[in-house]
Order: C-alpha cells, then structure tokens, then sequence
RNA sequence: GGGGUUGUAGUUAAGCUGGUUAUAACGCCGGCCUGUCACGCCGGAGGCCGCGGGUUCGAGUCCCGUCAACCCCGCCA
C-alpha cells in the first residue's frame, strides 16, 4: 500500500510534502475552469483541487467523478488561500497531479452526509453506506473505545477471558430459545445460549476463580428501543466472593469505560438502594436518578374516611393509595392533566384520580370534594412540598400494578416538565431484589433473577410460607433509567439449589433431565461465586447519547426480527429440510 | 397477543370538505461558470400515491383487509 496518509490527518504539517491518497468522493464542485472535491475516509475530509492549468488531463479525468466513487489521488499539499473553519483540514489543500478511479459507484440512495434527511428504515436498508458517515462511524469508535477498556480493566484485575458454546442446550424458564436442528441426531435442537449463566458457574467449580466474557446472547422475544435478538453482554463471574465485590469490581469497571471512551469522571462509589426503596419512592427497579423530586407516597391515610368510596373499599381488600405532588404542573390545564390518565391506564392502573392544592389548601379538581384542609395538609407533609401549590395526582388498586404506574406517571410528568438532567450520568446499584416474583400467567411463583440466584440466608425461613418475602443476593446496575446490568450471588450447594428447583415447581426428575450435567457438578467442590452481565449495547447508548440500541449494533434487526440489509430470516431449500428432518407446517 | 403513529419521484415532505396534467426541496442528467466548500445560474428527466378489495360518474384523499417501519403494554430467568 502506497497511501501516505488518511484524508483527515493532513495539517499544515504537510504542506509541501507529496501525499496518495485513498478515499471516497464525498462530492465536487465543479466551477467550470477549476473542481474541487472532497475527499473522505475513515479519520476525516480533504479537499482536493483539479486546475487545467496544472494538467489538462488530470482535469477531464476529475470531471468525471461522482459521489462515492472510490479514487486514489496523487498530489502535494499546500497552505489555502481562503482556509475553511468547518473542517480539522480546513487549513490546507491537497493539489492534484494524478488521479485514478479504483471503484465506480451507482448514485447512492442515501446521502453520506452527517445530517442527513433519509429516516431510519432506509438508512438500515443501505446500511453500508449510512456506516459511511461520520456519526454513525463515531459511534462504532465509542463503541470500540469502550469494549477494549473493558478488556484492558478485566485482564489488570486478573480475569480471563474464556469462550463458552453458542451451540448449547436449551433450558427451561427465561426466555424464548433459538433453536438450531440437529442433523446428526435427528428431532434434536440445540439452543442459542440467552446468557452463559451454567457455563461461566462452571467455570468458577472448575476453578478459574475469575472469569470474563465479551459474548453474544439470543433471546427470542418480542423487540422494543432498546432490545435486539442478539446482543452482546459482558459476562463475568468470580470465585469467593460477596455483593460488595461486585459492586467494587463493576464500580471500577464503569469508572474506567467512561473515561476512556468518552473521557467522562464518573464519581464512586455508585449509590446503592434497596429495590424495595426503589419501588417504593420511585415506582420503579431502574429509576432514573436524573429526575428529582415527585416521589411516590403512600396516601391511604389522608383518604381512610374521607367518604370516597373506591379509595376505601380498595383499601379494605388490601390494595393502596398512591399518589404523587408537582409543583410545576400545577398551572396545567384539565385537558393536560387528563390527558395523564393514559399513562397509568397503559400500565394497568384502573384510573387516575387528582386535585389541585392550591393557596390556602384551597382544593380543586375531582378529588377536592372528598379533601378537607386538614387532608389537604396532610397530602403537603407526606410530599413535603411545603406552601408550595400542587398538582396531585393519585391511583389506588393493586400494589404491584399501581405502584409501576405511578412510577411510569412519574417518569412521563418529569419529560413532560423538562425536569431530566441533560447531558449527565446517574448511576445506581439496585439491590436485594425479591427471590421469587408471583407469574399470573402461571399461577405461581418464578425467580425474579434467575433459579440459580442465592437468598438471603436469614429469609430461608419464609421459602415456603411467603416466598414473595424471600430477598436475594442479586443486584441491577441502572444508568439514566435503563438497566445496564445485573447480577447475583449464586448458589453453590447442592441441596439448596433442589430446594429452590422444587420451590418453582420443578421436579427432581425433570432437575435431573434438565440441569443434572450442573447439579453434578455441585457434587465436587464448588466454591461460592457470584457475578453480574452488563449490557454492552445499552452501555454503548449512553456513551454515545443513541436514542435506539440499532444505532449501536452495525447490523441490527427490525422490531419484527428482520435484518433490512440482508432480509434474513430467509426461507430455506427443502433439501435442507429433509436434512434436518424436518417438515414445515401449513 | 393488544393499542397507537407512519407509508406519495432516488431522498425528505406538501397535497384542504373526493374533481382537469399529483407539487416542492435536495439529489440526478445536460449547458454555462477558475476559489468553491450546502458553490452559483439556466434547462430537463424522474411516480403501481405500500399492496388487495370496496364505495362513487370520479379515490393519493372515504371504507374494509393486508404488509412493512417505528413507539407503548404484555413478554424479555
């Protein structure tokens, strides 16, 4: 390779010196008797300037030049007369005495620009040249940065990093499996690993002591903003240790990553909070920390006895009142305020009810008749919002579907009054998740984490009574509202683990068909262990300020599953088929 | 599985209560232009109005269905 150097590395430092360069016509402005024409790669732009004057047939060569054809242009570099400010290179020229096209290129559908007016679908469905453009490139840098940073911290603190199967078996509970057909052993499927949760755990009884992974994960479920099919997790696991290592670990971990991709301080330690504070102040297990203020309280008795019949009769079958104080949305109108119902109806709250405190206690609104000043007072002292007037709004019913909904309200009112921090990163552990959460789906209890998560030795006692009281030793990392990661201490004896198998319904039978190659592996002295998976995607979103988890991933599928550039999934031959021994369904 | 938003030149959009030949900008093609850098000026080409059906004298516009993209709920150990 002859090329002296990228596009978007010449300075003033190069003036005079003979450069080749290799690069892509980002687009020529041809002036008649002269053409300029920027030249782009990978670090930046050039301009390139074609004068008759110089060489005739260099000239007529460069008129024919069209957008993303790709050219080597010979040429010297010189200081310019009228410098442009817009660009690091604007300072210098390069002026050409040969030019040579190496690929021609078909009018690109997509402009590669940086602001550009294509919408998302198209620019996935040419994906290669949106990969062309500057922010989508600074993404991938971020997301490079990042990754190597994380390499980089694991190996210093004495991590390896080992490869686990993607052709795994397939597990109960969690998610949906991939599943991949056996053609030597017909009617038998392997599974796309959702995590390498058995995998990495038998790492630590084979005694790695500490392991770490950069590794693809499949799930098949329904897709939203910040889900893919595959993703990639950072996936770690240590020997002999407590929560509180953890935290250290990823505290360090996260510390290093913004500092290296994005050159952000980030302070430590992370806060912590329990998850049940979390559900109770914010209405949610990944509460956004950038958002102050209009915490959730509990108002069941401001409304015991007020006389409005559904607050007290939801109390009485042993569901809450809930509310929240704005300030700011005091002055909102009803349609404003109506317009909020639907934010709790979406998630499952029946209604939505509310008044106004204003000057005085003066009350308005829906609820104002069942509130006397003393209720309204009371409503002031739980928010604290002191003399200040208030929008209130309040859902009763169910706790585990009201308190969501409020923290949901809650989330929607503060973008709403464009109360979230910009340009800042609130961290937060989350921690002592319950064990168990109750599935009305299956009418019974599942791990909230995942059946290999520890209890918390001192709730044992209430496995079998109140197995909703249960907590664990497992943690979520969650960065500006979104979950970034999670993880747990593990079990690592044999007999709690049956206990808890048999605790969600799993027999010893079925245990030992599907989880005995990692029972019996208990059997030989496991140490205790814990770990936790980040989410690199979500990580690289926030790095990168993406509004979608298909910004960060360079080929990333649709919400229905589908990959714009490629069409995949794809139908097969019928010979591969019967390969497989399968048979499609009609 | 449920709810919502959007589909009109290569791209992004406009197109009203249904009515002649479906507009514009950018891009593209041709011409002119030696200091542009979102170059400028003049001219031109370019359309299964997502797809299928229906209502109507007449549908880009109204109705039904369907497909796709996106957002939300469920789901995501």
């Amino acid at each position: 390779m002859d090329r002296t150097h990228y596009c978007g590395e010449l300075s003033e430092k190069a003036v005079d010196s003979d450069v080749v360069l290799y690069g892509w016509v980002k687009n020529t402005r041809n002036l008649g008797g002269c053409i300029f024409l920027d030249l782009r790669d990978r670090e930046g732009i050039v301009q390139v300037v074609f004068d008759p004057a110089d060489d005739r047939s260099v000239f007529e060569k460069a008129s024919g030049l069209g957008r993303e054809f790709v050219i080597r242009v010979t040429g010297k570099v010189r200081r310019r007369p009228n410098p442009n400010s817009k660009i690091p290179t604007g300072m210098v020229e390069v002026v050409a005495t040969g030019v040579e096209v190496i690929s021609r290129s078909e009018v690109p559908p997509i402009e590669v620009e940086d602001i550009i007016t294509a919408n998302e679908e198209t620019r996935f469905r040419n994906r290669v040249l949106d990969l062309r453009r500057r922010p989508v490139q600074r993404i991938f840098k971020i997301r490079h940065k990042a990754v190597q940073s994380v390499r980089r911290y694991l190996d210093e603190q004495g991590y390896m990093e080992l490869e686990t199967p993607f052709l795994a078996r397939s597990t109960p509970e969690g998610a949906r499996d991939f599943l991949v057909p056996s053609r030597k052993q017909r009617g038998s499927f392997y599974a796309l690993p959702q995590s390498p949760q058995l995998f990495k755990q038998l790492f630590m009884a084979a005694g790695f002591d500490r392991y770490f992974q950069v590794v693809k994960c499949f799930r098949d479920e329904d897709l939203r903003g910040e889900r893919q099919p595959e993703f990639t997790q950072i996936d770690i696991e240590a020997s002999f240790v407590e929560p509180e290592d953890i935290y250290e670990l990823v505290d360090g971990l996260i510390s290093r990553t913004w500092r290296d991709a994005i050159d952000a301080e980030v302070d430590l330690p992370l806060p912590r909070m329990t998850w049940q504070e979390a559900m109770d102040r914010f209405g949610s297990d990944k509460p956004d920390l950038r958002l102050n203020g209009m915490e959730i309280q509990d108002l069941s008795d401001v409304f015991k006895g007020s006389g409005f019949k559904v607050f007290e009769s939801v109390i009485e079958d042993g569901g809450v009142v809930r509310g929240l104080a704005a300030p700011l949305a005091y002055g909102w109108s009803r349609k404003q305020v109506q317009d909020l119902e639907a934010v709790v109806k979406e998630h499952g709250a029946a209604g939505m009810a509310w008044v106004k405190l204003g000057d005085d206690n003066v009350t308005s609104g829906p609820l104002a008749r069942f509130l006397n000043r003393e209720r309204a007072e009371h409503i002031r002292r739980l928010a604290g919002i002191g003399e200040k007037p208030a929008l209130v709004c309040v859902c009763a019913g169910k706790n585990t579907v009201t308190v969501p909904a409020l923290g949901a309200l809650r989330l929607e009112l503060g973008k709403r009054l464009g109360l979230i921090e910009r340009d800042t990163y609130r961290f937060a552990w989350i921690t002592d998740f319950p064990l168990f959460e109750w599935s009305e789906e299956e009418h019974d209890w599942t791990p909230s984490h995942h059946p290999f998560t520890r209890p918390r030795i001192e709730d044992l006692a209430l496995l079998d009574e109140n197995p909703g009281g249960v907590r664990s030793l497992a943690y979520d990392i969650v960065c500006n509202g979104s979950e970034i990661g999670g993880g747990s201490i593990r079990i690592h004896e044999e007999d709690l683990q049956r206990r808890i198998f048999e605790r969600l319904g799993i027999s010893s039978r079925e245990a030992e068909e599907k989880f005995g190659f990692f029972l019996r592996n208990l059997k030989f002295g496991t140490p205790p262990h814990g770990g936790v998976a980040l989410g690199m995607d979500r990580i690289t979103m926030i790095l990168t300020g993406a509004d979608s988890i298909r910004e960060v991933i360079p080929f990333p599928k649709t919400t229905t599953g589908q990959c714009l550039l490629t069409n995949a999934p794809s139908r097969v031959d019928e010979r591969q088929f019967r390969e497989l021994g399968l048979e499609l369904l009609r």
